[in-house]
RNA sequence: CGGGGCGUAGCGCAGCCUGGUAGCGCACCUGUUUUGGGAACAGGGGGUCGCAAGUUCGAAUCUUGCCGCCCCGACCA
């Protein structure tokens, strides 16, 4: 992409109303618009970015081997209404009527509708196990929107339900989905620490919020230093593989402070306890037949009888994701992108416009490294360099290529690495070599 | 939902206390000189001062009501 062809609106001054890095940096560096309260507008730098996080949740779930579909974000509240949480939920749910005076509402979240979709076609246990999700936008009428797209009213949000004949098959089910929640934050380049959460009235040991650790969370956690070093499992074929990584990752003491239990806590070896901030990206829970059991939601088993189907889901915070990632890997001039979910993978930045042979070498680049699927992004603007730079480095691309009249001269430009801030001097066809090889990785 | 604050040009702000019809920086447009880490000079465009009512000869400024937004807390993916 040439910069002179893209909608970047970057900002030089910090909008008043954020506070945090994340948000300050979302909004100067032009990839979201806020339009009300919790509501965003994601302009092209920031919706590429929320695609790449969707696609990579995408990915892992669909190698757990979950099936993707799409479910409408109003709903009709007769749905809600056959469960009960069309009373219990609350004024964070938005209440529409139609023209018909008929109630709707826009989804806060699925379980009702997909377990009346699923209930109307399933009959039989040999129907399941199934397991659905979609990535959706949703929305709940928080009171306080707060901290830009982490804690907006709208959010793109990726659920999947899980559908189980017993307790015990749910249990597989919930094992794949924690899984691919583990390598589905490393593809991020976070290192995401399930805790255990709580069950509410359905009990057991089954539902873990997952969370990445940065001072800006909102929840205190506390848990055994060795979770933060544990590397993600990687795609396991076996339930027994599966289940090993559960009991391996939830063996060690997690929890966020409502779950925390000091005495437990003061069992971990004083220099394994840490004590950190968090910000929740993902909760799972089981919930049995939460929604089945009121909706009539059955199959008939080997023994002949109806079971109520034993569900559960698994929630990704997908929009809340980019202003996360952005919270644990950033500097004081701008957003450090991880390669995989970085809007463009390298700059190129044309330092003397106009210049006959800054501009060939540019375009030389340009086209070698769109040869490579790198996706950069060429600034060939007529801003001065000072300028560049700081907009460069404000959004965060892994690499940058700084081409120039002085270095040319030489045969060479200079690649920068966004996170170590260093920089090297070579021939534009080692640059092209390092940074592919960079993404080979 | 409790407590606090803010609304003046695209963004960041001053002016309000003590009423006299709006200003600064950045951004933007034109020109000249510049050009390797957010250039300098000169000229220029852009605002029903959140909305409404009231007080007054006169309201950005005082009064009342409404709307919007933010921060702290409680609550939530």
């Amino acid at each position: 992409m040439r910069l002179s062809n893209y909608f970047l609106p970057v900002l030089k001054e910090t909008p008043a109303d954020a506070t945090i890095a994340s948000h300050r940096f979302m909004l100067r560096a032009g990839m979201v618009k806020q339009d009300s309260a919790g509501i965003y507008i994601w302009l092209p730098l920031g919706f590429k970015v929320l695609q790449k996080i969707e696609q990579i949740v995408r990915e892992e779930q669909n190698k757990a081997g979950a099936v993707e579909m799409l479910m409408p974000t109003i709903q009709s509240a007769n749905h809600w209404k056959e469960t009960g949480r069309y009373d219990a939920y609350g004024p964070e749910m938005l209440r529409i009527t139609d023209r018909g005076d008929r109630e709707l509402l826009y989804g806060p979240t699925n379980e009702d509708m997909i377990t009346d979709m699923f209930r109307s076609y399933v009959r039989s246990y040999k129907d399941l196990p199934q397991m659905l999700y979609h990535s959706q936008w949703k929305f709940r009428d928080e009171r306080r929107p707060r901290f830009g797209v982490m804690r907006g009213r709208e959010f793109l949000m990726k659920d999947a339900y899980s559908f189980d004949i017993d307790p015990a098959a749910a249990r597989v089910s919930y094992y794949k989905q924690f899984v691919a929640y583990l390598n589905t934050y490393a593809r991020m380049g976070l290192q995401a620490v399930p805790m255990k959460a709580d069950t509410g009235p359905i009990g057991g040991d089954l539902s873990h919020e997952f969370l990445i650790l940065a001072e800006t969370g909102e929840s205190e956690v506390f848990c055994h230093k060795d979770l933060v070093d544990m590397p993600p499992p990687g795609y396991l074929d076996t339930d027994e593989a599966r289940e090993a990584v559960f009991k391996e990752r939830t063996s060690l003491y997690a929890a966020t402070d409502e779950m925390h239990d000091a005495d437990e806590f003061a069992k971990v070896p004083a220099d394994k306890q840490l004590s950190a901030r968090g910000i929740e990206v993902g909760h799972i829970f089981y919930f049995g037949d939460k929604y089945s059991a009121p909706m009539n939601a059955q199959v008939q088993g080997p023994d002949g009888k109806n079971h109520n189907i034993m569900m559960g889901s698994y929630g990704v915070g997908v929009s809340r994701l980019v202003g996360g990632i952005i919270e644990a890997c950033h500097d004081e001039n701008g957003i450090i992108w991880p390669k995989s979910v970085a809007p463009f993978g390298a700059g190129i930045i044309n330092l003397r416009k106009g210049d006959e042979a800054v501009d060939a070498a540019c375009e030389d680049i340009y086209a070698k490294l769109s040869a490579a699927n790198i996706d950069p992004l060429y600034d060939d603007k007529d801003d001065r360099g000072g300028q560049k730079f700081a907009r460069m480095d404000l959004i965060g691309l892994p690499y940058q290529i700084v081409v120039g009249p002085r270095g040319l001269k030489e045969g060479k430009v200079e690649v920068k690495t966004r996170a170590s801030g260093e920089k090297q001097d070579m021939t534009i066809e080692a640059a092209i070599n390092f940074i592919t090889g960079e993404f080979a990785e």
